[in-house]
DNA sequence: TTGTACGCGTTATCAG
DNA sequence: CTGATAACGCGTACAA
């Protein structure tokens, strides 16, 4: 295997310094147009590329950029990297992924890691507990942009894109009640985590904002399970005033709810509607689709890593963009009693 | 900001020289241990990190290893990535993430921009119709680990993981069989692709180890869509002698049949078997939970990970390695008549 | 056991 | 317009 072929190589070739070389590769404006175009031809034939590496390491810039969250294999996380992916790649971005399995300590090594490895930029969802937030000041500290996606924390000098939770819940609880719903639940999971809140927040609101009373009975927090789910809407069903609709935080819960309910012999959507979070593929391909909140995780992706190029562009402006994202209710057979699901 | 600490400035602070500080973070036999024990403390104190980028270019290697598949939001991808990620991250390599959508010049131009970003190895599921391997001889050429995992070329020099998929389908085959079906269909997806081919493969030769004649107008070829499942299915339906079951190569293709059978009237598993293949999330989240074949991706992943490590391990010795898992099939509901579904 | 000197491949600065 | 030289930070023959 021959040796890789270098500026000097080609400086050698044309009795030039490497210097002038690596000018007229960077068409650097004061070099004389002969010369350029032979620097260009000698380093074609000689099959000249460019070693990123000692470009690294001059320029300090390593072209990498760090994406670090839970679990990959997630729906909402694998469509949020493909969107990262496919704006990163043709802008000379390699997108370097990790998992922090929703462990502090895991992320904040990982995090070392990456500085490290000198990557350009981080984009990051948080593990679920993250409350340190000593090792994102770190990122900022060394002047590279940490942006945030769907989990966040307000870090002074960071970025975030997420999505409009607080409306999604919104939308879809008025969505239950303009189907006729009065007594409608809502599943959480944390309500210490961020979106989780939100979501909550949401629904209270549109509660509120139509007159129903807000019933903290009709709230039940639970793992994004089914069996939760199924747990959970027994649990509801065995009220004195049992509930007429669940708006669930997440797909599995609502999945659960109404795998519980149909099994009692429940009409859903005529006796009871159930609305989900998240556009998990499965919400679609059920016999009764679910009616969900799709969370554009591609678009979420896309949009975190144009914030990183706009960073990069810019220089040593720290630019603090919020990003907030439209979520899209899906309206589906599980509450939809007017006959208009897609 | 402060500069960076390097190790002349650990050396000047010690009144050594750079070397035997680099020795000595490097454990070097050579070094006395009280030097050694010197240096590791004044490096802790002063903070040092080595630069990364510094040591690749150095040596050649970047820590990074590429993985290149056609789409990361696909279960079994995201899957396998995971299982990568778990596996490398922990031995100091990270991970980079591209996609082909299954387009074979986008895969060369990945392979270009991975081989000149000097990674250190490259693990890849080929796009669906590439055939020239021009591209990937390159790899091989540089001398650096190439890997296939799930749909591989036979490329002298690489090495692959992939499933035993002939063997999971075998058995998908003989189950259906075993349920008491006799006249079995199948749904494959393209046999010029090699998964497919030998999904196809086990099929057959089920039957035919069954004394079943193989009828070829009961293979279809369609997209892995729902709605290709439900029309494949009614034409299944419309020939003179429909079968009671399908094997379908891919999961949708068997939830879009089993959706078009019911609608028609059609008991499952009763009057009629389906099993797929993949074990997407939702074929154990419908309320007829389908049959379908594991693929066992994070393994996979991790597998395919050890495989390179392996070869960084030996060094020159280019090992040539075909891993074979084993798939597991998973029954559910929609092909157990003898209730002994999961 | 440690120091000297060099190279990895580039770019940037300063001359000319 | 181009050449010479230093620097990025590290590891490693070769010397001592």
């Amino acid at each position: 295997m021959s040796k890789k072929t270098t500026i000097y190589d080609i400086a050698k070739a044309l009795n030039i310094t490497a210097a002038t070389v690596s000018r007229a590769l960077n068409n650097n404006p004061r070099i004389s147009e002969d010369t350029k175009k032979l620097v260009l031809e000698t380093a074609e034939k000689l099959n000249y590329k460019q070693n990123r590496l000692a470009l690294a390491l001059k320029s300090g810039k390593s072209k990498n950029v760090g994406v670090v969250l839970p679990l990959i294999n997630r729906n909402l996380f694998s469509n949020v990297i493909r969107g990262i992916e496919e704006e990163l790649n043709p802008m000379g971005y390699n997108v370097i992924i990790c998992q922090t399995h929703d462990e502090e300590k895991k992320e904040a090594d990982i995090i070392q890691n990456l500085l490290d490895a000198q990557v350009d930029g981080i984009i990051i969802s948080i593990a679920r507990y993250t409350k340190n937030t000593k090792h994102l000041e770190q990122i900022l500290k060394k002047n590279i942009p940490l942006i945030f996606f769907d989990r966040k924390l307000e870090i002074k000098g960071s970025s975030s894109v997420t999505l409009d939770d607080f409306r999604g819940a919104y939308e879809a609880t008025q969505h239950l009640i303009e189907q006729g719903c009065t007594r409608i639940a809502h599943f959480t999971v944390d309500r210490s985590v961020d979106i989780y809140k939100k979501r909550f927040d949401g629904y209270k609101q549109a509660l509120i904002n139509n007159g129903i009373d807000f019933n903290e009975d009709y709230v039940i927090a639970l793992e994004s399970k089914i069996e939760s789910g199924k747990e959970a809407a027994k649990k509801l069903m065995a009220l004195k005033n049992p509930p007429d609709a669940i708006f669930s935080a997440s797909d599995l819960g609502a999945l659960g709810a109404i795998q519980y309910l149909r099994g009692i012999g429940i009409r859903i959507p005529q006796d009871f509607c159930v609305v989900g979070f998240s556009n998990e593929p499965f919400t679609q391909f059920m016999e009764l689709t679910i009616s969900t909140v799709d969370q554009a995780p591609i678009l979420m992706g896309k949009t975190a890593a144009k914030v990183f190029l706009e960073q990069m562009k810019s220089e040593k402006v720290t630019i603090e963009r919020r990003m907030v994202l439209s979520p899209s209710l899906k309206i589906r057979k599980s509450s939809s009693r007017t006959n208009h699901a897609e």
